[in-house]
DNA sequence: AGTATATAGTCACTCGGTGAGTATATCCGA
DNA sequence: TCGGATATACTCACCGAGTGACTATATACT
């Protein structure tokens, strides 16, 4: 079975495990709530909603019936098992690994359902991606340090993560403010 | 045949294409050649560049030739074909969509070999590739003042996407210095 | 004598992501 | 009123990214 998880793909199964651990709903509205709500964030087509769907039926994450309707076409309704809902749950409490698109996306989409459900967590999830994403940077100029100067191109690389990851700093603390999580 | 190029995908496949346009390599060699140049901007596995390798065989970019060693394994030599030739090029002249990430590595992949091969392309590669970046910022701002204030999750990932693209301008311009482009 | 590391791969697999295709219903303008 | 766009609701086949397990041999170190 070998768990194939290498916890730093990114993937919007866990957006789509969300919304049904709000409510039951079909691939179709799934895809509408994923569009509205994280549109900007997460760019996929209707037919990689129904793949993720289906990895995750078989997965035994998710269970589905037929509903008919009498005009437009069946609907397939899913929704989440206890398994399904255990892994939600644990996703939403992992700290996002530090690379700046996975916390642009990954943590970005935590943070939605963390503060849907309880906006203390939201709280404690920036204090912790802040610490993260502080020592990712303390590790990358390490890595900058021991990068020989005829590197040009592994330097420019490291630094430009470097800056991007110090905007992510900012950008937590703008989080924090917009969400009204902190009185300011 | 249907021409399956996104080109929104980044692929080292690029990275090995230009390493076969310096010289004829084998796997082995280009895999280190990836690690020691570009390591910190590329992270694959030996296994993912013999894929490659593979795929571009099968389309005609490169060929290979079996080399007999006494002592260590065999090792397949491979080539460019004119096609793999063109196509490295025609990626070379191609500016890199306006994504953080795909700036970060395809661009400055590109810029490696850009400036291996002519210092003058490199110049250009980046005033190009700040038009491109500058646009996308513009964009990303009409995105944003579209976007409604109840849409928070959606409007906090377009801030930090431009707060990131603005971070990029001003490693561009550090790209020129730190490589000698232009005269300070 | 045994262990780690470098050389040089092969293979099977999962997952991300796209495009084309299949239906029906409804709305809107010419 | 008729045709085209758009919304609903999928299915399917495919390509490509990326991983881990596996197979060998040579050399260096401990």
């Amino acid at each position: 079975m070998s768990e194939h998880r290498p916890s730093a793909s990114i993937s919007p199964e866990f957006a789509l495990l969300g919304f049904l651990a709000q409510r039951p709903a079909h691939g179709y509205d799934l895809h509408q709530r994923l569009v509205t709500e994280l549109g900007e964030i997460w760019h996929i087509r209707l037919s990689q909603t129904y793949n993720i769907l289906n990895r995750l039926e078989t997965q035994g994450m998710i269970t589905s019936r037929l509903q008919k309707q009498d005009k437009l076409p069946d609907r397939h309704i899913f929704e989440l098992t206890p398994a399904g809902l255990k892994r939600f749950e644990d996703w939403l409490h992992t700290p996002t690994p530090c690379s700046v698109r996975a916390i642009r996306v990954e943590f970005t989409t935590r943070l939605y359902f963390a503060r849907a459900g309880d906006p203390r967590l939201a709280r404690e999830l920036i204090a912790e991606q802040t610490r993260t994403v502080e020592q990712g940077i303390a590790r990358i100029e390490t890595a900058l340090g021991r990068c020989s100067p005829d590197q040009a191109f592994n330097r420019l690389g490291l630094q430009l993560r470097i800056a991007q990851l110090r905007i992510i700093l900012d950008w937590l603390k703008q989080c924090e403010v917009t969400l009204g999580l902190v009185e300011v």
